[in-house]
Formats: structure tokens, C-alpha cells, sequence
DNA sequence: ACATTAGATAAGCGGATGCTTATGCGATTC
DNA sequence: GAATCGCATAAGCATCCGCTTATCTAATGT
């Protein structure tokens, strides 16, 4: 099961592609509520919604005829991991990220 | 200066620029000495270096008539600024990472 | 001075990618 | 049950991308 994060990281290239995934952000979206947000067709949405599926970045909920997409934070494991690995380089800034999280918990 | 992460998160979609950089994390390296552990040809290797470079991700340093690059890791900063942005998201996941950080000062 | 070496750049090619329009399919609505 | 709606899929197309070979510059070696 390796080299997953290689889809993470093809899948958020995409600016178009990206800017879904941080709209979903903000909340579970229909395909047709998330269309009328960008200037693409809903068959680019849809395509952009199955490469962040198959990526693991986004879930789907049927309900109806409608499809509800949100984000599936955990998908972001891999890529987390991956820059971990590189923690040891930037001592710094691992040390910023670590009172952010240390703030979360005083 | 807005969307640098698009040129990072494009810069490590390759696998093969991703398998450079991961590869200049285990020391300095000269741009032959780089070819040799990939069957691709120099200029793919200098290519590679030029969009890694121009995402910020390494940095070069000439000697004679020999390129150095080394990763620049600071570079990542704002790949992790923009997970850090989702990480109200997972938190069984940024605790996990949490732990981690507390790890290593016991 | 000439040849060689390290590396970058140019040009071109094939495949991947993101978009479009067209169509298919199931769920609603009338 | 016919039309419509929400969405997915198919097919085609233009562009992008990573690779190659060829060439160029600069530094070193003989």
C-alpha cells in the first residue's frame, strides 16, 4: 500500500480541483450547490469529484437524486505523514506547528 | 505571491520529481550523482531540479563546474500551513500528530 | 590549445489531463 | 407514464507534461 499519497498529492494539484476540496470545506455541498460556485460544466465537477474520491479526500452521501460531497479529513493522513518525515529538516517550523498544537490544550 | 502551494503540491504530483526530492533529503547531492540512482536522462534530472527549485523545495550551490542541491525545507511551510488550515477537520488525527510532537520532548 | 566533463537549455514527441458537449440512468414531479 | 431533474459517464479535443536527443556554455584536465 504504498506510495498513496502519490493520488493525494495528483488529486490537490489541480487549482480547480483544490479550490472543491476547500469549498467542501466549509460544508457538506450537493454537486449542483457546488457547480453554480465555479465557472466549470457539472461534468468537470463531477469528474473533479471522483479524483478527490478515489484520492480518499472526499465522502459521498446519496440521498435522492441528490449527492452530497464532503471532505474526508482523515484522507489527508498519507500526506500529513509524508511531510512528518521530514520534520527533522525544518526545526523551526515543526516548533511553531507544535505550540499551535500545545495552544489547543494550555 | 498568492497560490504558492500550487506550485509546490504540482512539483510533488510526479512521482519522479517527489523520488528526487525524497532522495535529496538524505544529503547534498551533484546533478550526475542524482542521475545515477534514476534511469532517466540528465536534462529530466535538471528539469526536475529547475520546477523543484522553483517551488521552493530545494536550493542549489555551484562549485566549479558542479550544481549541489539540497532540500530546502522550509519550502514545505506552506504545504503545511494549508493542512494546517483543515485540521479542525480530523482531530483524532492531529492528535495523533500531537503525540508525536510531545514525543520528543518527554 | 584542445578535449572532456558537468550541467542547462531547446526542440519535439507521445501520453496524460482537464475541459467541453452529448447521452444515459435513476429519482422526483406533474 | 411522461417529462424533468440531479448526477454520472462517454467521447472528443486542446493543452500540458515529462521524456527524449541534440546542442550549448562553462569549468577542468591533458
Amino acid at each position: 500500500m504504498f506510495m498513496i499519497e502519490a493520488d493525494i498529492f495528483r488529486a490537490l494539484a489541480d487549482p480547480t480541483r483544490r479550490a472543491v476540496f476547500e469549498r467542501l470545506a466549509s460544508g457538506e455541498m450537493s454537486v449542483s450547490a457546488l457547480k453554480a460556485r465555479f465557472s466549470v460544466s457539472q461534468p468537470a465537477i463531477s469528474q473533479h469529484l471522483a479524483a478527490l474520491k478515489a484520492a480518499g479526500l472526499v465522502a459521498e452521501r446519496r440521498e435522492g437524486r441528490f449527492s452530497y460531497y464532503r471532505v474526508a479529513p482523515e484522507g489527508l493522513a498519507p500526506l500529513v505523514d509524508w511531510i512528518d518525515r521530514y520534520r527533522a529538516f525544518w526545526p523551526e517550523r515543526i516548533d511553531r506547528l507544535k505550540d499551535v498544537l500545545k495552544g489547543l490544550e494550555p
